[in-house]
DNA sequence: CCTGGAGTTGTCCTA
DNA sequence: TTAGGACAACTCCAG
């Protein structure tokens, strides 16, 4: 029997429909072995606890697919890979692209120092176009979306069509360390609260795309602003674990166009072409998690506030809007789109907020934490990144609570307390008169407003005015 | 090199 | 009540 073997390295591409690397292998090897290894040894940021435990279950769901030959390991790749190859007839060593600035430097050494022994390849499976071929006619990258998404990608070579096909995985005897070993869950009561928000695994991306194209998009160009509304997909996490690729979203999309209208397809595909954007971002300018795309900004007088950045996380800042967004961050581990960027708005300029604290809390908390979109989103609501919308753009809390929540139900559905507040009143509820409602009072049952919406948007803008380039 | 049009998601004031 | 312009000026991008 042939004893030869190729090894598949899982890493954000856990799954087994469409991955280029597993179809590749599937054509050239009988034996095909999966590895995932846990890296705390090269990263330059170690995960936050929600992705974590995403993360385990993740990984407990594809050994179940794999019949429980899934190798797992904690450590340097490069060690775990020389130990293989040395107690083992490997082949190949096969993988889908990461493009996080640690990693593509990792993997670049990982093949320098392993390719003598074993072939290696590599293969896109996570972006639609790659980030080194988007670029300007003179060669450099966009710094704006609509140039970077009509022209860049839509007038290149469309993306790859998705493919799936049977994978020959190999029963092998070789021993690894257990998912639990790799300590990424604990008992907490918060993880038992936020999974039980979501099922997770390749088959439930799939079962979610699938009831989001049948439903939820029909009315997704304006429903998605509603952060009540079923009308956001929700498979970010699915998208950046690899759970779903963005080439099955952008063909499914695009085959169901014509039912659910085309500006509610354009839309979606606007917003993986969004993803893309970031992942461009980041490739070209490497530093965007921690630094100010825009330099100007970096002598902008941030606050040290921890009491005001305290109340933020807790949902604790007596805006009602902002409170309910950031608990359901707590809640779920996730944020609907449209509250993420009144929240985030709400700390850097209501609360002068430096956004490094937002991005790090957001890292920690959220499901589909992702190292591309996480920073260029927080450097977008900040204005410190690339595009040039202007400063003045300040979301009022309270106005986009009426606007975007206009009932109050997913005001209410998290902030227990308001469940019985008048609606005249919820968006501003210090505007209330007193005793209006039995057996409550502001500032014990909820919070008084930690700031004051105009004073300190005026305070933004001074601050703002100071950085100018003149 | 020059030119002109444009830039995800807002708010506030005024007529 | 509502629609339209001001907010300020910059950088990006393509021709």
């Amino acid at each position: 029997m042939n004893d030869e073997i190729a090894i598949h390295w899982f890493r954000q591409d856990l799954r087994i429909s469409d991955n280029p690397s597993l179809n590749f292998l599937s054509e050239k090897y009988d034996n095909i072995v999966a590895v995932y290894i846990l890296d705390e040894v090269n990263c330059d940021r170690k995960m936050g606890s929600a992705s974590k435990t995403w993360l385990h279950h993740s990984l407990l769901s594809l050994n179940e697919k794999l019949n429980n030959k899934l190798l797992v390991f904690k450590g340097n790749p490069e060690v775990v890979f020389n130990n293989l190859v040395d107690n083992y007839n490997v082949k190949q060593i096969s993988w889908c692209r990461c493009y996080e600035p640690w990693i593509i430097k990792r993997d670049l050494n990982l093949k320098k120092n392993l390719k003598n022994k074993v072939q290696i390849n590599s293969f896109n499976s996570s972006l639609l176009w790659e980030p080194w071929e988007v670029l300007k006619n003179d060669g450099s990258p966009y710094k704006i979306f609509t140039p970077f998404y009509k022209r860049g990608c839509l007038n290149s070579k469309p993306p790859r069509k998705p493919k799936s096909q049977e994978i020959n995985f190999f029963n092998h005897n070789i021993k690894s360390q257990s998912i639990f070993d790799l300590e990424l869950t604990s008992s907490k009561f918060w993880e038992k609260k936020i999974i039980k928000y979501w099922n997770i695994g390749e088959s439930f991306a799939s079962k979610l795309m699938n009831d989001f194209f049948s439903i939820g998009i029909q009315d997704y160009s304006e429903g998605r602003n509603f952060p009540i509304r079923k009308n956001v997909s929700r498979l970010s996490p699915y998208l950046h674990w690899g759970q779903i690729s963005p080439h099955t979203l952008w063909y499914e999309v695009s085959n169901i166009e014509q039912e659910v209208g085309e500006k509610n397809a354009e839309i979606f595909k606007s917003e993986l072409g969004w993803r893309e954007f970031f992942y461009n971002l980041l490739y070209h300018f490497p530093k965007i998690q921690k630094f100010n795309l825009q330099t100007k900004f970096d002598k902008f007088p941030w606050e040290n506030n921890n009491s005001f950045f305290d109340a933020w996380k807790k949902g604790q800042t007596g805006f009602p809007i902002v409170d309910a967004g950031m608990r359901e961050l707590w809640e779920t581990g996730y944020m609907h789109n449209r509250v993420r960027m009144i929240t985030g708005s709400f700390l850097v300029k209501n609360l002068l907020i430096h956004w490094n604290q937002g991005e790090e809390w957001f890292w920690d908390c959220l499901f589909d934490a992702d190292y591309a979109s996480n920073s260029a989103s927080w450097q977008w609501v900040a204005g410190t990144g690339t595009d040039s919308a202007p400063y003045f753009r300040i979301f009022n809390p309270v106005t986009q609570g009426k606007k975007f929540d206009p009932t109050g139900e997913y005001i209410r559905k998290f902030i227990p307390e308001l469940r019985n507040f008048p609606l005249k009143y919820l968006f501003e509820p210090w505007e209330c008169p007193p005793n209006t409602l039995k057996n409550f009072k502001l500032g014990i049952n909820y919070p008084f407003p930690i700031v004051d919406v105009k004073t300190s948007r005026e305070k933004a803008l001074d601050a703002f005015a100071k950085i100018k380039v003149n």
